[in-house]
DNA sequence: CGGTTCTTTGAGGACCATCAATACGCGTGG
DNA sequence: CCACGCGTATTGATGGTCCTCAAAGAACCG
């Protein structure tokens, strides 16, 4: 039991009672995965909601020979939670990218739970609004973006997250990042060298933003598009938002 | 109250009970509204959850001076679920694109009878997690197949939808379908002229599919992309699936 | 019937993928 | 330690896809 300690305090499970938390976990695994393994393909039927205690997963997609990524994962993200509700069909297929310890909780649980504990209730529904409006953004990226402009956006996001101190190593390597902006590792290549011209530079995995207002001028990040969401409802918005 | 009578057997509503559903509806609006009309704009904040009721309406959405459209809704869609849940900004635009009468419930009603009403609690998070689903579809479509194949694929999905005689004519301008296929209307345009040598022709907005197999045999329609989804979870799933 | 909007067609160019070759990094085994 | 193999990253050449711009034709609506 104390097995799911970790996650007891995720706001996922916070608001809940410990007998409901009890069953939830009743039957559950914590288990530990080597990078690249395979953990779930499109098109299975959702036995377990996923959640990233540690390390990373990718979240994936194909169509007639082609692949791409659709997600990076990190903790505390849950996944297939969509799945698990409908108990419908994966439409993604995750693989670790990292060594990485994952909860699986099994999707009959999380459906019976739902029906008898309101605030995991809450919890649950706002966790899928989160993934919504995080695939919704994905999309306008993709649609609104060219690739240049994906990528540009993407370093902007690291440089705040990273604490703006003009440099941060990317966190995969640049084939999967490729397919997570949707383009080829080749034109991954060219677009870091375009974006010479908007103070950024590249060596190995290290990126280097030598004049962030260049490039924040020219990639325009917008918080309908490139904001992290957080998994608390905002009930009492402050300020203009 | 009679107001409301139509929407009260949606599945959004079925299960709950009277005096839910007449805190629900207190409050609410039903309003017709003529074509071309904007409804809500990306950024604001969410005070109504809208359900079409008839008609059609567009969620598009914008950035640095380019458009696009995001998905195309009617009877008896739903739409800024989300943002009402997380008392969000809404992520998208809408319009309306024909005539329409559309429902909208007082997001603070959704978010109040949700605590109260365990059937309606269940009902949101099914229709939340259709919507997601729905976006994670669109997301594959635009990232996995060419303009090409998403055109052939849209009209294997109205082709089956129209009950498969051959023939149906384009609910939309062409200027709009291209729009939500990701593409431009000249490019629409060619994309037609394509699809002359996999067994569909075009003349107006009436499309004629002279060669099914063909046409399905270069469209590769796939269920992880084009199925459309029920609101309701299938409990007891029949078959193989 | 005139004006507006939509649609089509053509020419040109930007963006991006593919293919091929090379260089680089890195771990393995000699 | 070095040679080698393997996967990744880069760079160049080329072609396809798609957008932009422009103009003409078609449909719609007052």
């Amino acid at each position: 039991m104390t097995r799911f300690e970790e996650i007891r305090s995720l706001p996922l499970f916070a608001g809940i009672g410990d007998e409901a938390f009890a069953a939830l976990t009743r039957g559950a695994y914590v288990q530990n995965f080597p990078p690249a393994v395979d953990l779930i393909n499109e098109g299975e039927t959702a036995d377990f909601l996923y959640i990233v205690a540690s390390g990373s997963v990718e979240l994936y997609a194909g169509w007639n020979g082609r692949e791409t990524s659709v997600a990076f994962l990190r903790p505390y993200d849950t996944f297939i939670l969509a799945a698990t509700i409908k108990n419908a069909p994966y439409l993604m297929s995750a693989r670790t990218m990292t060594k990485s310890r994952l909860i699986m909780i099994p999707s009959e649980n999380v459906r019976s739970i739902f029906e008898t504990d309101t605030e995991f209730a809450r919890a649950i529904v706002s966790e899928l609004a989160k993934c919504y409006r995080a695939s919704v953004r994905n999309l306008k990226n993709e649609k609104l973006r060219t690739a240049v402009e994906r990528l540009a956006n993407y370093i902007v996001k690291h440089y705040r997250r990273e604490g703006e101190d003009g440099h941060f190593d990317l966190p995969v390597e640049k084939r999967k990042l490729a397919a997570r902006l949707g383009m080829t590792p080749e034109n991954l290549s060219r677009a870091f060298s375009a974006l010479k011209n908007h103070g950024v530079e590249v060596e190995g995995s290290r990126i280097t933003i030598r004049e962030p207002e260049r490039l924040i001028a020219f990639a325009k990040p917008d918080p309908l598009i490139d904001k992290e969401e957080t998994r608390e409802s905002p009930r009492a918005p402050s300020g203009i938002a």
